[in-house]
DNA sequence: CTGAAAGCGCTAACAG
DNA sequence: CTGTTAGCGCTTTCAG
């Protein structure tokens, strides 16, 4: 017997309603189990289904139920393994609740991320989740969010009063920074990412005050964007500095990653003569040699959390607004030590 | 004057016609597009258009012109490095042709593989790529492929005759064993993933031929599941034995990455005591310590040449069937180096 | 150049 | 328990 169990696509309902004997709306009933169906007609129905291979056409349901089921998702990269975490831990999230998701690489260019916030409103996804880029449009995320469920994750725009899911980046600098100082560092330098970054901004207060608070300032601050690239660039600058840093502190570990290289190019030895701290704790930061000190802040939660925080609001347009904050932890490893003796000399 | 130029959803086609004061098939044309409009009743329909915050209902548009402008993806992973630079790639590409893509991870398996294949059927996407699974359902992908576009990417499924993208693997293992053995290793090994996907028995078949037209065997072979962990476990489990390799071949960077973690962890310095060669060459083989020697083939090319085939098969569902073959190379390292006298004198 | 109207495939009242 | 039917919002003939 031949083999009918495979989607066929053109096949309608009305298509299985004709072969089963039966209406459309019986047929509509029988997959969608809205309402009873006496066993002998559904046996026929889904018999009828099977055989000729009949796929409900979902474009169609949307149409009438007016919602798709699927989730629009614009993050800057999904080849930064942070985002890629992220993106994996919200898609995980959804798939439980049978969400699809369709996403978008901002490049952290806010034209980019426009676009295809409207291609994601055109389509009617259901709801939205964005890890907003450096220039992000502010406003027409805002509109947006009143006009569907929208939640914000790892950055926030300006005057953004909704959902939200981001790591405490200030209490994260400051326990980079406890370590640090605890480990008798006095000249603590921060390499940063994209200014306008909410985390970027943040993790430079939180790196600032951290400080501060131990009677301490930086020795010097710069930013970037957050890359290797540009981690190596900043860190080359500074360890060419009349006065260098004993320790830096980088705001994500592709900065520190790129640190590292640029402590190895220069013949500095990590930890031996400089510290080096980073931040998220991605995959890699445990295979890097030496093995990155790092803030933890795990991607696939906040992407995880971000998807629980929409699927809620969808069942619940009106509920109150919720922001997850999640906390950041230290994980030490081999890139940090206490200064050597001939730096800690010049402190002094 | 309030700003009226945001996205309103809820305001259909209808709403503009009657606005301009046109029908709505005026305005179906003048977004389209598809046919001459009187420059002033353009005008007034496109005033309307903005006035309203207008956005067309493109489940609408699909269900009338049966496309969505959706590809589907699954993938092993987005969170592996390699599949998000090919999943990166695919979608620049796709992007450049006004295809959104949705994705599932399969996390190389069946089931999921097969389950996501069907959610997408239903949704109608134009087209699908997938890098198959391990147990990957073969027949249900041969009748996929008769019924939509869809190429397969790097990996092969059992009878496919469709379009499909992967690396040369042999020719890549060749590439590898000849770097060893003109480096004088003569006791090499292969630690392998998955050896149900046919990038693992290729690559297996391409290492033995490789060491076969030298005149050498594998020291040993051994196969687990493509990643960091699974290469620890392979390596420490070789290195133990009583004849241990000079050095190891690993059937992906991340199996390599494991390797090295073992070589550590057994206090074998790389390349001194041991050499490691990577394959895919992923970001993160450079920055591993020592940096990874690795036969190259990037995912980005990869998925974009799996996009522009499933464009052009979009384009032209009739033409022949494409198979393109991307050409690995190789990248000289740190990982790799002579064998050291001592094991060399074991070997003879 | 423009309007009217017939669907696209499915859901959800509304009648029985 | 089941059938009929009016849409969902848009595209696309077919007439003018």
């Amino acid at each position: 017997m031949v083999d009918r169990t495979r989607a066929k696509l053109g096949t309608t309902i009305k298509d299985v309603a004709d072969a089963a004997g039966v209406s459309v709306g019986t047929v509509s009933h029988v997959i969608s189990g809205a309402r009873q169906v006496r066993p002998a007609t559904r046996e026929r129905v889904n018999a009828a289904i099977t055989e000729l291979g009949f796929r409900p056409n979902r474009v169609a349901r949307s149409l009438t139920r007016s919602r798709t089921s699927t989730i629009g998702m614009v993050i800057p990269d999904v080849a930064n393994p942070f985002f890629a975490q992220l993106i994996r831990g919200a898609s995980d999230a959804l798939e439980a609740s049978d969400y699809v998701v369709v996403f978008g690489n901002s490049d952290n260019l806010g034209a980019k991320e426009r676009r295809y916030l409207v291609e994601f409103i055109e389509r009617r996804v259901d709801g939205v989740i964005v890890a907003p880029a450096s220039n992000a449009d502010a406003e027409q995320i805002r509109d947006l969010g009143e006009q569907l469920p929208l939640v914000l994750v790892d950055r926030v725009t300006p005057g953004w009063l909704g959902d939200l899911v981001v790591g405490d980046d200030q209490a994260g600098m400051a326990l980079a920074i406890d370590h640090l100082v605890g480990q008798g560092h006095r000249q603590i330098a921060l390499i940063n990412g994209e200014g306008e970054l909410s985390t970027a901004r943040e993790r430079r207060i939180g790196f600032e005050r951290a400080l501060r608070a131990r009677d301490l300032a930086a020795i010097a601050v710069s930013e970037g964007s957050f890359s290797i690239e540009s981690g190596r660039e900043q860190a080359i600058t500074m360890l060419g500095a009349e006065v260098r840093p004993t320790a830096i502190c980088a705001a994500n570990d592709l900065l520190a990653l790129g640190g590292l290289q640029a402590a190895h190019e220069l013949g500095l030895s990590v930890p031996g003569q400089l510290s080096v701290m980073g931040y998220d704790d991605i995959a890699y930061a445990s295979l890097a040699s030496p093995r990155l000190t790092s803030v933890s802040q795990p991607g696939y939660a906040i992407g995880a959390a971000a998807a629980r925080l929409l699927i809620e609001r969808l069942r619940d347009p009106g509920g109150a607004r919720q922001e997850v904050v999640i906390r950041p932890s230290l994980v030490l490893r081999d890139s940090t030590a206490p200064p050597d003796p001939g730096a800690l000399g010049r402190t002094g």
